[in-house]
DNA sequence: AGCAATAAAGTAAACCATAAAGTAAACTGA
DNA sequence: TCAGTTTACTTTATGGTTTACTTTATTGCT
């Protein structure tokens, strides 16, 4: 039932030539004759001839292939940069091995020896929220296979990465609501042990310190990227009667979950609390009101990534870490455009 | 600098056994004595020893690799469905290889011969919306590869399929409307030369007609699938002075162009018009009102879609085709749960 | 004509792992 | 004790391709 693949072998038989001299016409390869080669070409195509990859990688020692490591997939972030990448890979001949992590440190460990044992030439990943073994990095690293890092970025020395200038966005973001008259500035700030979030408590910081606006710890609250965190967060304020006039949350799912527990309690945004987030999505525009954000530009991390991969497989010598440093835009729509005095 | 891989040939030579006896130990053959595997384990883990893969496929003639062609990435619909066959393909030891056609015939086909080329024991497709030449189908079925149609399903005979009763999911939608009292429903119905907009609008008249409800033609508009044309299609009818009392969308992308344009000329959802739309994705709660739908559940598509793979997959004999049509669920949020009778 | 250079092939080995078959020593049991 | 079985390995073959090297025939030049 299931025809077995045509090889090089069976177009060499069939033809009275060596396998090698098929190998060699159908690469091109100037030892064989333009009349061989086209016959050859021929013959393949009619008896339907695909190459067997693993054999061609195996004996090339070089697989063609990026592996590529998210920690999810139908988010708007990573959904955006994997089809970068997939476009960019595509130009350049390259496969992509996606594997996704869903946040969980084992699996992710667990798809990088995947991918280094299926050969790939290189690795670009975005790591979890919870990666502190850094341990598979070495791994690779002395492996030799090189390793990008891009957007979350775990601290290790002589990485090569492309990051969010987050602490920056975070600052626009901050100085922006300051200049508009906001003092009272909350900040739901996510995990703060991994970059993106430490990062933009940082720029807060140092926005309102910048500023000598007092920073209310209480409106400082840690916990998660998603909704939930968002809604409870509010929530938790909200019961103590302690909002600020302005939040700005860690990403744009968390600003849904105030967006929400706002309507729930019948709080009217941008008027009765105000809201801006870190993180762009389409949706943004259709939300009520539309919601404002710190922009991080997709396309220039998966650009700066595969240039950085490419460039690292195709030379021979050791090339030095590169550390990208993008640059947000300030996105204003619906909230945070003038100062609504609350309480 | 390139720190060459170890093989199962250095531990061998480390340890003076032969390689096949390295390879037995590492898979747990019970030919090894255990003393023997347990002293190979802890030298293969000391030199950091990972298989190659490529080898080990083309040994076993077997790749344990799934292949997944999708139009779209950055799309909650893809996006969700991808995610779950991740998810289930990890549970069962399969690696996933993702190509993204981009909408793109060419590179469709270029992808699927990639993927043959790798030997992938079986692949799940969701067609171009172009995708009018069947051959490369007709190629893979005869290399013996099982293949399973998501979704986007060609007309051709005897294929294993996974599809949405889109159909039934647009009654379900407009009798639930007509039964709250509806009457002047109109419809923007994308691009009805694919399926997915065919099937819709056919829905959409069947259930009209079913309830003698009168179709007004100039209510039903056809041009695309994103938010620009929901946009146009009902600043068009606000202009006539035209408007529906509901709008029932063929995506979740034009009712929110409907949202947005409704909120420029000051109409209120749900009160001056309503809408319901088809598609969901979870900030359709976070709209203001939340946005109700006809929900695809991609759960069941991916599940069904990997469970005939797998089970292709793992049976000798030829397998009958299995053609799946799953039912859509109606989401009740914010709008078309009540009649608001308008102008 | 003689000899080197080149064109167009071919041969052997390598890539790394697995499966199948072979072997020597130890063990089993009546 | 000795034939048969087990244990624990080893040897050989296989998968499909590429790379490095070799061979043979032809061409060009003096």
């Amino acid at each position: 039932m299931k025809a077995k693949a045509i090889t090089l072998n069976d177009i060499a038989a069939k033809l009275n030539v060596s396998t090698v001299t098929v190998s060699k016409a159908l690469r091109n390869h100037p030892d064989i004759s333009p009349a061989t080669t086209k016959l050859i070409k021929n013959t393949a195509e009619e008896l339907g001839y695909t190459p067997n990859i693993m054999a061609r990688n195996l004996s090339a020692r070089k697989s063609n292939t990026i592996g590529l490591v998210v920690p999810k997939i139908a988010h708007f972030f990573f959904g955006s940069i994997i089809e970068n990448i997939y476009d960019i890979a595509f130009e350049n001949n390259y496969e992509i091995i996606l594997t996704v992590s869903q946040e969980n440190t084992e699996r992710e460990k667990k798809h990088i020896q995947t991918l280094l044992a299926m050969k790939v030439d290189g690795i670009i990943i975005s790591i979890t929220q919870e990666t502190r073994d850094y341990e598979i990095f070495e791994i690779v690293k002395r492996r030799g296979v090189p390793i990008v890092f891009i957007d979350r970025i775990p601290q290790i020395e002589n990485i090569n990465s492309v990051a969010i200038n987050d602490k920056n966005g975070a600052i626009k973001a901050i100085e922006h609501a300051i200049k508009l008259g906001y003092k009272k500035i909350g900040h739901f700030a996510g995990y703060t042990n991994i970059n993106i979030g430490r990062e933009r408590l940082l720029g807060f910081k140092e926005a309102m310190e910048r500023n000598n606006i007092a920073i209310n710890p209480d409106w400082i609250i840690e916990g998660g990227f998603g909704e939930n965190y968002g809604y409870d967060a509010f929530m938790r304020l909200y019961k103590q009667n302690n909002l600020p006039d302005l939040i700005f949350t860690v990403t744009y799912p968390v600003a849904l979950g105030v967006y929400m527990a706002a309507a729930e309690v019948g709080l009217k945004i941008p008027d009765d609390v105000d809201v801006i987030c870190y993180g762009n999505a389409k949706v943004q525009n259709f939300l009520s009101p539309p919601l404002s954000c710190v922009d991080q530009p997709t396309d220039k991390i998966s650009r700066n990534a595969m240039d950085i991969i490419l460039h690292n497989i195709n030379s021979q010598d050791l090339v030095e870490p590169r550390n990208i440093v993008i640059e947000t835009d300030l996105i204003l729509r619906g909230t945070c455009t003038k100062f609504n005095k609350a309480t």
